[in-house]
DNA sequence: CGACAATATATGCAAGTGCGAATATATGAA
DNA sequence: TTCATATATTCGCACTTGCATATATTGTCG
């Protein structure tokens, strides 16, 4: 992935928000509309936009389909995310996203129970 | 600077090429033109995107304006910078870029030169 | 003052973006 | 097959962006 392309996806607030997200692992976009309280064609137009450019990477499940960052990130992509993740800490909306996402117990390992119990969001 | 204004201002080829040459030092219109081979016209719309965004700041000297990355980033900018630093030695365009600049020489303390010999570019 | 050099700004236009509304597609269940 | 759910796509619109052309501003020097 390229630079321009990076900074492309991440020049956005709505995006920047839903990368912030993924750096804590994958989530469907049901989660998306839940945490960020947008409509759903708007999480699904972004997504578009960040898949287009293959700053996340797309499995489903089921009618489910789960958004996660690349699982081989380039070299400026990783740098990149992790310079986000340094900068994102000092700002509000962005720690209240987090904050969010971890009421709703979707930072990790909640694929396996979602499908066992066919229920996501 | 907030986060999302530093990636606006990285998000297109030509303000990146600008930022990577002022991560090296001050520079005045003339060498952007010059290092960069485009229009004047193009460098002064850029760099006033720049300046309203706080990405540069600008001192006169005489007829010449100098540009400069803000003395005091904030961490968010320091951060990116040190980032886009580490990103750009793997492409060919911007290490070009650096060559014509150092073949300029233009990288450190060429304001006093320039001011006493009268001549920039 | 006038002429020149360096830089900035205005204008018009094609292309891209962000968004809501409506519609389409895909999957699983009944 | 039909229905409901989850998600994607299309469309129309206002707005922004990037760029070239033309014009304006600012400072220096004579």
């Amino acid at each position: 992935m390229e630079l321009i392309q990076i900074y492309q996806c991440l020049c956005d607030q709505t995006r920047l928000r839903i990368v912030n997200l993924l750096t804590h692992g994958p989530l469907c976009v049901c989660h998306f509309q839940d945490i960020l309280q947008i409509p759903q064609t708007k999480v699904s137009q972004h997504l578009a936009y960040l898949r287009k450019r293959q700053m996340v990477e797309t499995t489903r499940k089921g009618t489910w389909i789960i958004y996660r960052l690349p699982a081989k990130p380039s070299h400026e992509l990783e740098a990149n995310l992790k310079c986000l993740q340094d900068c994102v800490t000092s700002d509000k909306l962005f720690r209240d996203d987090l904050k969010r996402l971890i009421a709703t117990k979707k930072c990790t390992g909640w694929v396996e129970e979602a499908v066992s119990q066919k229920t996501c969001c």
